[in-house]
DNA sequence: TTGTAAGCGTTATCAC
DNA sequence: GTGATAACGCTTACAA
């Protein structure tokens, strides 16, 4: 209702100097009779100090920029519940940018020239120019998603999630077994590491590789022209979202075999069969984002960190089921 | 690298006062000369305005406070793609209060001691204390959801969608419908506003209501009980989400009656069969909100709008398999 | 075209 | 315990 009230007014109103109740705000040394006059004055008015001059004044400020490349997804939703978890006074500015790097670039110069604290960029893959930007910002910078040496980071284990299913692969004793991949150039942990394990089991067991794309109606129609030529027994797909795609194929050709996916996300209890799926804690993963930003912003001179998060294989029905 | 530089700087560098520097970075009046050598130092220095330094002297500054009940869902994350669509100068200032009115209080207070210049609050339902503070409150503001008399509101025409599914319903001639509801005291546009239509489709057919939670889990097992009671041939639930939980009550009990649901969801087109579902258009449902809160900033006497975003059923394989 | 100076709301220093 | 006063970085009359 009243217009925004400032501490000079407050000064005036209580017949006191700005300063004094800069005092009184600030837990200074005041005495009873002042402090109770600004008190109400204060509690009348509903005085909220302005953030603006405070930045300004103090030359520090608590908002920290996140840059996530999708907000549609429970990794990245429960990354930033991770940060909200253990947050007590910092701000997340959180900037969705759809997957482009375009945006990338635009969102980091945007978030620079808003003063940011400091950056928490959950992509997962750098651009040249992105890279570039980052080192040129002086701000405290954590990375989650590819192992690019040069920033604090986090990641995922995907060797670790490979090895993990390539293990229990073995103990199904498939017959044949499809596994959908995506293209490694594009995202190496996923593309690669996540197969290394793999690779390895599936030696001497009949297999086919199909290099797909993470959209759900592409890895359908993939998975739809392999399962045609020949029957599977066991499917892996790179993410969960692949996975379901194979699913439907085989859905509609009258098939069921057992499956595996990657990631944790919307589907896997949702699916029928729900899908065994390693599964990483993005929220544990969010959580170490922060504590290590933290640790970086108030040290600044810390050496290179790099913390791994390992996962772990949850077996579900589209495995146990048959 | 390079401390952080401001106008002053600029200033004595190019040798001139700061006001020149200011006129020349807003386009005002500037010669030839001083131009060029301005240029070389901004390039060089990468200047960037301190934007709190702008806000403070301008009173004015471009952060929207937008409140989301929660991010892992297709709905709010379409409607925030909405905004980030339109969207030209203004920051948006996402904070997720996880389904909790504390929380979403206590954003309101956060959010306004920020200063920012306005609030899209995302959330379905008010409390009263929430209802207090956003009324208080001297921001523009809308809000999206129920349909409040007091707020500037962006809402979906749950009627509307009550209506369709209960034309379509009558198309199916099932035999015994099975509809799992949800509590209108928490949410009426779900819980009531939904259903209207359907309960006047079926009067007249066998049918059973069940009142159950929008937990997946909740869900499956309330539904499970009353499916081992009677047989069903049509499920109609309050949303997506109920219904993919009785979808696999079914699966489980190796019955397969057909589906209808709300929303617009992650699950809709990955479960099998694929669901049909009265669909609202999210994306747009954002955009609209943006060009509400515009209006309602630049013009704030405007009196009260409701804007209402309807919906249209999309067919799939849930109700057309079998 | 350019410079001087005041002021946005706050904090901090330093006399009183 | 209190109150001038300067300063943070920027914009904006107004004067030169």
């Amino acid at each position: 209702m009243h217009k925004k009230i400032t501490i000079n007014d407050i000064a005036t109103l209580a017949g006191v100097a700005k300063s004094t109740v800069s005092r009184y705000l600030n837990g200074g040394s005041v005495s009873q009779h002042t402090r109770q006059k600004i008190d109400r004055i204060v509690e009348e008015h509903n005085y909220a100090p302005n953030t603006f001059a405070q930045s300004l004044k103090q030359q520090v400020n608590h908002t920290i920029g996140v840059i996530v490349p999708r907000l549609d997804s429970i990794a990245q939703s429960d990354m930033l519940r991770g940060l909200d978890e253990l947050n007590k006074n910092d701000t997340f500015l959180i900037v969705n940018i759809y997957q482009n790097s375009q945006r990338e670039l635009a969102a980091i110069k945007k978030l620079q020239s808003q003063n940011v604290s400091g950056l928490i960029v959950l992509t997962a893959n750098l651009t040249d120019d992105i890279r570039e930007a980052l080192k040129e910002s002086q701000l405290p910078i954590v990375i989650q998603g590819q192992d690019e040496p040069d920033f604090h980071r986090v990641i995922l284990n995907d060797m670790q999630a490979g090895q993990a299913v390539g293990q229990y692969l073995k103990t199904l004793t498939p017959k044949n077994v499809l596994l959908l991949k995506v293209d490694a150039t594009l995202d190496r942990a996923v593309g690669h590491d996540r197969f290394v394990g793999i690779d390895d089991a599936v030696l001497g067991i009949p297999h086919k590789e199909v290099v797909t794309d993470f959209k759900l109606d592409v890895a359908k129609s993939d998975a739809l022209i392999a399962m045609e030529k020949e029957k599977f027994d066991l499917i892996i797909g790179a993410s969960d979202r692949i996975v379901v795609g194979a699913m439907q194929s085989a859905f509609s050709l009258h098939q069921q075999p057992r499956f595996i996916g990657f990631g944790k996300s919307y589907f896997s209890e949702t699916v029928t069969p729900n899908l065994t799926s390693f599964e990483f804690d993005f929220f544990e993963t969010g959580k170490q984002l922060y504590r290590l930003f933290l640790t970086i912003r108030d040290h600044p001179q810390t050496e290179i960190q790099r913390i791994v998060m390992d996962g772990k294989l949850v077996v579900r029905d589209s495995t146990d089921l048959m």
